[in-house]
DNA sequence: GTTGACTCTTACGTAGCGGGAGGATGCAGC
DNA sequence: GCTGCATCCTCCCGCTACGTAAGAGTCAAC
């Protein structure tokens, strides 16, 4: 029941030197060494090493992982209700981070150099605040979810049909784009690609391009997604995609 | 047209020592000094310092950094890729986490009470291997995207229709279960997210209970999905989540 | 008994600054 | 010209979270 120190390394993912490291400062000592002076770590010791490697995920100095983990205050479910909401944010601001570098690509495709201002917008949207926005907005499981869900729960069955005879009809449209050998690129592509993203605000939520990039990602993990429009044109998924990531360059 | 270093430090929102720092490096050297020996930042070097902070932003160390900005655009896209794949890793690794810690919290809900090892594994570790693999099943852009579309390239359109019909089986099952009133847990909605699992798995990519989870959280941002389930039957999009999430949480 | 993998402690190196010390300027007001 | 205060200069040491040996003991297997 006790791993040897190269054990919990492996298992945990970091270094021998990163547990020593933690040893020396007090944060994460083994109940028990070997006679020979082996470090013997247990159950207990691994619990609490997985919450400091969440929290230093979630880039917590050691410092504060140790103020944070060793409070008495705080139960199980406090610590993974907090970390779950840290982790969204982080993954929000990382996803702009994201969309900064790919616009940054795609301007450099196009052999554009960008000026200051244009560069200063891109990244000018990392402070906290529009972090938790971000977060929310592109996260589900919070409120733009629930606010979907609000606004969503009230449509009638006669609602939902006209929303889907709207999309069907964008769909005709979009595969007659294809079928007329226009690129992703193409104005008219770009259009729908707009169009697309309206359809979305009117019906559910503030739909944004970073938002709608996000979507456009999804759409090609998504298998319905692809079942659907696969099965009216090949190699519509990626179109679409695409073309809502150059109508999310060039408008935005 | 020439700034103090006081000054440069305010607008760009760095500490002088900052800018001492970078001059030290070489990474940003003033092109003049004055009589007395006091650093002058001109228009040319604003410019420069501007694109430091843009790239610094992006979590390029100092080094990188000038490597891009005093090569011109020899390798940028190359530098930019990297970049995009780290940050891309890093979010699938967070997604991971996220995914584990709703595990976490569901099991305790429950009152189950994970034991260490249990957690390690719901976790799968931290260790690099596993998440470039895991980067990429989760992640779109990168190879399960790819291995995805390599496969469903040679898909025929009668494929398509028949993996559609299939789905719309599946469907019409699923609707039968909410009408009978059962519960997103019962063990008829499991059964059907487990075949909505299977499903994947069969015509597109290696579907774990993972990445499943995932492509439930999709679902409720996803408009299309919304739009077509819940024209069948409102509430369908949630009682799938749920039951995803209830299957993968009892069979994992 | 020997080999090879594992572990121990000690200790110096790293990036990107923070935060002084001690002294030289710049500029405003008297 | 003098005072005062802000700003600037150049060292230089400190910090975090380890990486990377170095040199030596230990474990398990053959």
């Amino acid at each position: 029941m006790a791993y040897p120190i190269g054990k919990v390394a492996e298992l945990a993912g970091v270094t021998v030197r990163t547990l020593h490291h933690y040893d020396e400062i007090g944060l994460l000592s083994p109940s028990q060494r070997s006679a020979t002076g082996y470090r013997r770590y247990d159950d207990a010791d691994l619990e609490r090493l997985q919450q400091i490697l969440y929290y230093r995920e979630l880039e917590f100095s050691l410092e504060e992982i140790a103020a944070i983990i060793d409070d008495p205050q705080a139960d199980a479910t406090a610590h993974l209700r907090r970390q779950h909401k840290l982790l969204s944010e982080r993954i929000a601001r990382l996803a702009k981070m994201v969309n900064a570098i790919e616009f940054a690509m795609e301007a450099s495709k196009v052999g554009i150099n960008l000026t200051p201002e244009e560069r200063f917008e891109v990244w000018g949207g990392f402070d906290p605040d529009e972090h938790a926005q971000e977060a929310e907005q592109r996260w589900g499981d919070t409120d733009a979810y629930r606010e979907s869900m609000r606004k969503t729960s009230r449509y009638t069955k006669q609602d939902w049909l006209r929303i889907k005879e709207q999309s069907e009809d964008w769909g005709r449209r979009i595969v007659a784009v294809m079928d007329a050998g226009a690129s992703a690129q193409s104005p008219e592509a770009m259009e729908l690609a707009e169009e697309h993203r309206q359809h979305i605000s009117q019906w559910y939520y503030e739909c944004s391009y970073e938002i709608q990039t996000g979507l456009a990602e999804m759409y090609l993990a998504d298998e319905r997604f692809m079942a659907t429009y696969e099965a009216i044109k090949p190699g519509l998924t990626v179109f679409l995609h695409d073309a809502i990531l150059a109508n999310a360059v060039a408008r935005s």
